[in-house]
DNA sequence: GGTAAACCCGTACCTGAGTACCGGATGCAA
DNA sequence: TTGCATCCGGTACTCAGGTACGGGTTTACC
């Protein structure tokens, strides 16, 4: 019985994931339940080492796991386009995260040319370019929360 | 009784932030236990929405509280060049993510381009953009996880 | 058949930045 | 002095994506 599958602790290695993981992404539905052997341990099919890929793949490309399983399902269910519009949303949030992240970076830079050493101080000077004024709108769109 | 300093409930209407939030801030040592009525009711100087104010900015350039906290103690002893340093590392950092960002937003235009609808099925076909090699190795600094 | 490694499940914990809820006390004005 | 808004403290919960622990099986090899 040597030609069956992958246990659990292999298809991590191969993967690239913790072993807590693996049983985290089949309670989130991102891992259909795999076979067991007869004593209960998993026996996962060999392509799951690819799903797994996919997986992180996605994530690296901003997806939330909510959101990965949704695409799976879909795929499984060929439900088209679905992964052309989700991606064209991914794209303008991930756009918006840039926009936002070089307002910050030119920030930053002006705050090394001006010198300021004080955070406090500094406000009260002219020339301090700490951003008061976007505390309630932040330019991106989830600006200040959570970003990915 | 009357000009005494903010009662907690003006200063988070103030500036803008859940009462709550205000004594979290006060755990975590980013505002001084302020003063207290007779009764027990938190006093607060006036300027302390200046200071809230820094804080909100100082979040906005990607400090966690933490650092912030550390910018703030620092500017009490004048220990110069603290923020200067600090910024300079947060600018790389933002940079970095800047160009992780950038990459991500390459790869879901790919994906537009090349017309994949489903996650799975496109990785075997040889013009799908979906990134498998950097899966250890994320390009930015703190790449995957959280992004801010 | 013994033993060590791997695996099982359930539950608790982690980070970061708050938010919500509760019962009780205080502040202030009419 | 009554009544309502505000505030107090402490605790628990939120979100996302995991990770760790503990006590009990199972597998695999010698």
């Amino acid at each position: 019985m040597t030609e069956s599958g992958l246990r659990s602790g292999q298809l991590a290695d191969a993967a690239g994931v913790n072993l807590q993981t693996l049983r985290y992404y089949e309670r989130r539905g991102l891992l259909a339940e795999p076979a067991r052997t007869l004593g209960g341990h998993r026996l996962y099919p060999p392509e799951t080492v690819t799903l797994l890929r996919v997986i992180k793949a996605a994530q690296r490309l901003g997806f939330t796991l909510d959101e990965i399983a949704d695409l799976l399902a879909a795929g499984r269910h060929h439900h088209e386009a679905t992964l052309q519009s989700r991606a064209r949303e991914k794209l303008a949030d991930v756009e918006a995260k840039i926009a936002d992240l070089t307002v910050i970076a030119e920030t930053l830079r002006s705050t090394l040319a001006a010198g300021c050493d004080d955070l406090v101080a500094c406000v009260h000077k002219p020339h301090c370019p700490l951003p008061f004024a976007d505390l309630a709108n932040g330019p991106g769109a989830t600006a200040a929360t959570g970003a990915r």
